[in-house]
DNA sequence: TGGAAATATCGGGGAAACACTGATCCCCGC
DNA sequence: GCGGGGATCAGTGTTTCCCCGATATTTCCA
């Protein structure tokens, strides 16, 4: 596993990354396996969205890598302001999660690529490497999905999507942290929100789920919730 | 930091830990840091439920660390296994979820700690050595809530009784109720009560879980009545 | 490209639910 | 027979629900 020492070896210096995770043991690991090569370097690590961005300030990285879940889904939210504010400048998304929601809105919020924790570390270089040079990295089953929905996106396809995948970004928010068993002024709170806002969300959820009532609306998001951490 | 080289100084080789985690690249983080401490050392890692179980024969390690989200929630199942099958080594559990449902089922699968991946580094390697000097380890919030729902068990050493168990019949009722979903009016309806004696049982429930809001009873009632139904 | 649709954010107001406290009644044990 | 806990309900103030509407921005599509 490339025991070789991280420095500089001679003429080019290594590339700048980013890292941005609220899970320092997880930032440890990754950070440990950047500079395991010779050639990639960790230039600086964050935990929230506001480190993310002074540290993009700071160290001027050539590849950011984030976390979806940041925060909630604070990464996506991360990611949308930092593909604007430093276009040139490649986002990598990963996350526990293979729900292929999560792939979609990364890049759909700017990212170049999309991996999941479990793959192997092996593959966390690659797409690094791939971003870096300009390309877009997914998993085979992950692209394949993708293109058969844009595909499929005119046809009779729609059955077989989750009514989720169809909420956007701040309701899935709103909804992931209902299933967690949050109250509207936790949520508000923490999404620093008008109590206001975080109802009407509510609103929006129980229409686009067909659920007929508050209650209805939290039992969903509970098991939903439970289901995605059950597997 | 510790930057000393991790090998075996001198008289007391260093304690072995196993890692269990299904994420190759959170596993290679604690493993960075569990192998900078001089005194310990990872001896072996395992991403499944079989590796865990062979390579516990096989390392005979000291300390097993243990994901509670291996494969959907196995970790809890592979806990039960490890600490009836090698009692006399303790297992420390860590899991992004900060929910105290986890870290409950966690200490009942026989699990001597648990830690979140949220936090800092240090905080594992506090949480390795007490676990190893036969303590308990658990953040603040999570002990006193513990606490909290153990208390007024009496003082029998009805420890590791659910605090459901301490409901009375009609409290299990409606707990049981709310977990299918059903509103506070309905539950009134369907026991012909009033919706005020409804809304006592909640705060009994409440207090007798130790639970904070609504919806967090809601959720540890949908919960609870999930995994009734599931075995 | 221009306008329709979706998204994000907030507010109003009445009805309902919730939170907290207190008050019966009943039963059971000592 | 008296204390305690359970079961039942009510009063009151706060919060949430639910159905409205509003505005600015983004996205989409013809």
């Amino acid at each position: 596993m490339a025991n070789a020492v991280p420095t500089i070896s001679k003429g080019k210096p290594a590339i700048a990354v980013l890292l941005v995770d609220d899970h320092p043991i997880l930032r440890r690991g990754i950070a440990d396996l950047i500079n395991s090569e010779p050639d990639l370097k960790v230039c600086g690590e964050a935990g929230t969205m506001q480190e993310a961005l002074a540290a993009m300030t700071q160290f001027k990285p050539r590849l950011v890598v984030v976390d979806v879940s940041l925060d909630g889904n604070n990464g996506i939210e991360l990611m949308k302001t930092l593909s604007t504010r430093w276009a040139t400048t490649p986002l990598l998304a990963y996350s526990m999660h293979d729900e292929t929601i999560y792939a979609e809105r990364a890049l759909r919020a700017g990212a170049k690529g999309y991996v999941m924790k479990q793959t192997p570390p092996e593959t966390l270089l690659t797409a690094v490497r791939q971003v870096l040079k300009g390309k877009i990295f997914l998993s085979d089953q992950m692209s394949d999905r993708l293109l058969g929905k844009l595909i499929g996106a005119g046809t009779t396809s729609a059955a077989v999507t989750s009514p989720v995948e169809r909420l956007s970004d701040r309701e899935l928010e709103v909804f992931e942290m209902l299933g967690k068993g949050l109250s509207t002024a936790q949520i508000a709170d923490k999404l620093c929100l008008s109590v206001k806002t975080i109802e009407t969300y509510r609103e929006h959820l129980k229409q686009k789920l067909s659920l007929g009532s508050g209650p209805e609306l939290l039992r969903y998001a509970i098991e939903w919730s439970l289901e995605k951490t059950r597997q």
